[in-house]
DNA sequence: GATGGAGTTTCCCACGGTGGCAAGGTCAAG
DNA sequence: CTTGACCTTGCCACCGTGGGAAACTCCATC
């Protein structure tokens, strides 16, 4: 199989499996005699393990874990849940922390007439806040969520 | 007043401030004859704009706009609580998808021992997932969601 | 005046994931 | 044999942020 058909079969982009590759979150592809990478049924399965687990938000660094997990076939169960669960907690957090944005703007928006005339609290909010050393102790702050990104497949 | 301390007053750091001089997003910076940047008041005040509308999950375009609403002092508010309104919803969605992802993880771990026997239904559900061809009518995708970096200010 | 440390300048690199493009090689069908 | 679809590698881009190096400037202290 190739590539092309690896990643059809598999959800996961041509480009992203070279990816992986490169990255050694997959082993390197066996090749063709002209270079052509070649995907057997197994390689297949764990794409499509890696495209689940990137649907569910997994970052390569956990995915890399989870694929060693699901090779082992004699680790813990408790293992895999305690990765999982990890990952629970920093995906609500995030969601948290969004929706708190959210509802902080909402307010503001809801004082906001919205009509012609200038003046808008959401804009003089902003104007007037104070710098992080006057809000100490803020909340901890994260990187990038990979929400997986385009792939309409 | 030199970036450090317009950095220390506006709780962005100095990092950023010359980034977002690089990307037009403030105009550049008054020098001394040595070329040091120098700030006055007014514009310790647009970077606590920036700051507050970063804190709130705007992107650097559409703080673009804001800067320019919030420099516009005949636009209607209008225009503002649009652009809010749009920002909530985006931040909505993505709230969504991030407590979709949890629930639906913590629902495979809810079935998982956790011990250590090696059986779990995590992995188990990762292994046999079928390509997205597969699962069709997907939900759109979106980037990342800036959530803020590290500012331990 | 000299020295040292703190601050500043620019420039490049890194991250995570992903897409895009270009130049070239390969394969299979017509 | 030609054509078009596929594959290869390599490099660039995104976004927002941090890190660091090398060179310079400023100020205070000796």
């Amino acid at each position: 199989m190739n590539i092309g058909q690896a990643a059809h079969a598999s959800g996961v982009s041509a480009k992203m499996i070279r990816y992986y590759e490169s990255i050694g979150l997959i082993s390197p592809a066996h090749r063709t005699e002209a270079g052509y990478r070649i995907y057997e049924d197994q390689d297949v399965h764990a794409l499509r393990f890696i495209n689940r687990a990137r649907d569910l938000g997994f970052s390569v660094d956990q995915m890399r874990e989870l694929l060693a997990l699901w090779r082992d076939r004699d680790r813990a169960s408790a293992d895999v849940k305690a990765i999982a669960l990890e990952h629970v907690r920093m995906l609500e957090e995030k969601a948290k922390a969004l929706q708190q944005m959210s509802t902080t703007l909402k307010h503001l928006a809801a004082h906001c007439h919205g009509d012609d005339r200038p003046d808008c609290p959401i804009i003089e909010d902003f104007a007037k806040s104070e710098p992080d050393s006057q809000r100490p102790n803020r909340e901890p702050r994260f990187g990038t969520v990979a929400l997986a990104s385009a792939k309409t497949s």
